[in-house]
DNA sequence: ATGATATATCGCGATTTATCGATATATGTA
DNA sequence: TACATATATCGATAAATCGCGATATATCAT
């Protein structure tokens, strides 16, 4: 897990799109004819605007940074979130940038 | 509070690091002799290896989306965590990204 | 006013990133 | 085998970012 790999990786609207479409897949994508736990087919991120090739160089960065893991099926390759490492950069994250000092206790409301 | 600017500006080690050794003043500018209370003086982070000028643009970056706040008291200018951009920031990252199992799920407004 | 210090801005080259079309590779189908 | 589909990779261009020195601006001190 680096986590400025993964500040690079979601430092693009792009990618970030498909990291918060891939947290609802039967949402978003339940046009796709394969089964949504397989993941999400490559092809269906190009909903964003951008080419073939662009998309998936955007997959590939998402991989690299461990954000997704994909499933070669076929002639098809699905993409899915990798949940453990996106919830320890979120840990991480917090860790690193959350306020130090002690917080303020909080106030008792009625 | 602009999610993608933080996460630019954040993408960057150099940024990330003085937000990091702003965390804790007392412990990385202790050279310094004005109170630490109004905040770290730019020329401070020129340790980090880059130079004066490179250093007051990534301050500006770290201004720009808001992580950051400045305070001019004669000729310095000092800097110090915007702590509830950067804790408004940590809260809208983890509603995003964090897995959707079970929860309510956030728009996200482009 | 002059000079010194601190920071910001400008201008430029170097590097990286983004994007695309074309092509290569892998798989499925007839 | 030949063709179609899905994805990755290549090559080129454009755009953004990075980094620096030089310079401008603001403040302080004499």
């Amino acid at each position: 897990m680096n986590t400025d790999d993964i500040l690079k990786a979601l430092a693009h609207p792009a990618r970030l799109q498909i990291l918060l479409w891939l947290r609802e897949p039967e949402l978003h994508f339940s046009s796709q004819t394969h089964p949504l736990d397989l993941g999400v087919c490559a092809s269906q991120f190009e909903r964003c605007g951008l080419s073939q090739s662009t998309v998936s160089s955007h997959l590939a960065v998402l991989q690299r940074a461990g954000l997704v893991t994909s499933q070669r099926l076929g002639q098809w390759i699905f993409y899915r979130r990798n949940e453990a490492t996106i919830a320890a950069f979120l840990a991480e994250l917090s860790s690193l940038l959350e306020s130090g000092e002690s917080r303020p206790l909080p106030t008792r409301s009625e």
